[in-house]
DNA sequence: CGCAGGGTTGATGCTGCTCAAGACGGGTGG
DNA sequence: CCACCCGTCTTGAGCAGCATCAACCCTGCG
C-alpha cells in the first residue's frame, strides 16, 4: 500500500502495521494502554485484531451480534442506540476517539446496542478473550481496564440525572459542555468544534424531539451562548453553559 | 455470640464465621463467587473483609467517600442516588440481595453516588485491592466479575430507554416488571413482593412525581392489572404489564 | 432545475408538573 | 382507649413545558 512513501534507501517496513501500533497512536495517553510501558504496550499490540476502517453510516455491530471483541476508536466518531420494541430508536451515547465500544456485551456474549460510525472512522478489534487473558497477567492493564468500564458506568448515571431530573435548557447545555471537555482532553479546541451528529440523534439522545433541539440551537444564538453554522458550533460563553448545566443558573 | 447454640459435644465453631461464608450464602449463585469451585471460593471467602449490618436510612458510602471496597448485598434492599447541583436526588437505582454496589467508584478512586439501605440489610465488605489481585489468578471470577459490571451498564442502559422515550404509564410498568423478575430469580415470588422505597423514591428514579407515581397506582388498580395496598402488591395481569413495558400495548 | 434530506419556525394541544387539600395509618402520650 | 400528630399517600384543579403537526427554508446534488 502507497509503496511511493516507502524509500528504498529505508528498511522495508510494514506502513499499516507500523501506523498501527498503539505506543504510535495519539490515543494512547486515553485509550485502552494507558500507563502501560513499553513491553506490556507490545504485549497487547500482540493481540490487538485487524484495524478496520469503518464507512459513515455502517454499524461495527448490531444487537444481538455474537460478542467476539471490543473497539478501540482510533479516528472517528460513533453512536450507540438500543431499539425499543416500538422499533424506535433511543441513543444511548456518542463516542469519540480513545474511548472502548462493546463493554455492555460482556455479559450476555450478546451486543445490547448498534454501533454506528457517525463519520469515516477507524478502529482497533480487540478480541476479548485474549484481552482477558492478558489481563491476568498484567496488573496495570487491569486496572485501567477496570477503569474504563467503571468510566461507562458512571457515564450512564451522569445521562441518568440528565434525563431523570434536567429541564430541556439544562440537558442541552449538558451535552455542549459534555462535548466540549472531551474534545478539549483530547487536545481539541473545547469551543469550536464540529457536531458530528445530526439534530435527530442529538434530540433522541436527550430526550427531546429535533424541533426542540433546532429551537433550543437558536434561543443559545440569539442570547449570545454560542455561534452555530449548520454544524459548526462556537462556544462564545463557557461559563454561562456551565453555570445552566449545573443549574446555578436557573434559565429557560 | 449466642453461645446457647453451640453444643458442647460438637467442635467449637465460630458460629459468626460460618454463617458469613459464600458457600452457605443463599446468595452465591448470583453474586460474585458464581460458577466458582470450592477451593476457589474459599478463596474469595479469605480476602473478604467484615459482614455488616446497616440499618434502615443508614448510608454504606457516600459521594466522595474514598473508595476501598465493594459490597456485595447479602440480605436487604438498598438505593444509590446522585445529587445535582440543585441538591436534589436523583436515585440511579434500587439494589437487592446477590447485587455488587461501588463499582462506579472504581475509575476515580471516590464514590459518585450515596448507597443507603431502604430496610435493616446486611452487606460483605470486598476490599478491591485485594479482590484485583485474586482476579488475577482466577479467570473464572475474572470473567464473573467483568460480567457483574457489564451487566450494571445494560441496566443503566436500560434506564436510559426507559427515561429517553417512555411514557410515564409505559416507564412504571417497566419498573415493576422488573422488580419481579428480580424477586423471581431470587427464589421469592415474582406476583407477590413488598414494595421497599417510597412512591417519592420511586418517582424520582422514574423521572415522575409522586403523584405521578400514586395515579399511576391508583389507575393500575382500577384496571385490575394490580392489587395494591400501601406497599403491597401483587401483579394480577403479569401478560399486560409485559405488553405494556414492552410498547405493544399502547394503552395511557 | 427539481428533488431530497436536514433544519427552522409557528400554532396548538396533551402529558405530566405544581399547588392545594384532605385521607390514611402508625406511633405517641395522656 | 382515645386524641393527636406526623409522615406518607391520594385526589383534584389548573397550568406549563415540550410534543405534535404543519408549513417553509436551506443546501447539496443529480
Amino acid at each position: 500500500m502507497t509503496p511511493e512513501l516507502l524509500s528504498p534507501t529505508l528498511p522495508t517496513v510494514n506502513v499499516e502495521v507500523l501506523r498501527a501500533r498503539c505506543a504510535t497512536c495519539s490515543m494512547h495517553q486515553l485509550c485502552l494502554p494507558m500507563g502501560l510501558d513499553m513491553g506490556d504496550m507490545d504485549r497487547l499490540d500482540q493481540i490487538i485484531g485487524r484495524r478496520r476502517k469503518i464507512a459513515r453510516g455502517v454499524s461495527l455491530f448490531r444487537i444481538g451480534d455474537a460478542f467476539q471483541n471490543l473497539y478501540a476508536i482510533r479516528l472517528g466518531h460513533f453512536k450507540t442506540y438500543q431499539i425499543n420494541p416500538g422499533g424506535e430508536e433511543q441513543v444511548t451515547g456518542f463516542q469519540m476517539a480513545g474511548e472502548l465500544l462493546g463493554m455492555d456485551a460482556i455479559s450476555a456474549d450478546r451486543h445490547h446496542c448498534n454501533a454506528v460510525a457517525l463519520e469515516d472512522s477507524e478502529v482497533c478489534e480487540i478480541p476479548f478473550s485474549s484481552l482477558e487473558q492478558l489481563l491476568g497477567n498484567m496488573p496495570t492493564l487491569l486496572r485501567h481496564f477496570h477503569r474504563m468500564m467503571s468510566q461507562e458506568i458512571t457515564r450512564e448515571q451522569s445521562v441518568m440525572l440528565l434525563l431523570g431530573n434536567m429541564q430541556a435548557t439544562q440537558r442541552f447545555a449538558a451535552f455542549i459542555v459534555n462535548l466540549a471537555s472531551r474534545y478539549e482532553a483530547r487536545g481539541y479546541s473545547g469551543s469550536n468544534f464540529q457536531l458530528r451528529m445530526s439534530r435527530e440523534e442529538i434530540g433522541n439522545y436527550l430526550g427531546l424531539t429535533i424541533e426542540s433541539i433546532s429551537r433550543l440551537l437558536s434561543k443559545f444564538k440569539k442570547e449570545g451562548w454560542l455561534r452555530v453554522s449548520n454544524r459548526e458550533i462556537e462556544i462564545l460563553q463557557p461559563a454561562k453553559l456551565k453555570a445552566i448545566t449545573a443549574g446555578t443558573d436557573i434559565c429557560k
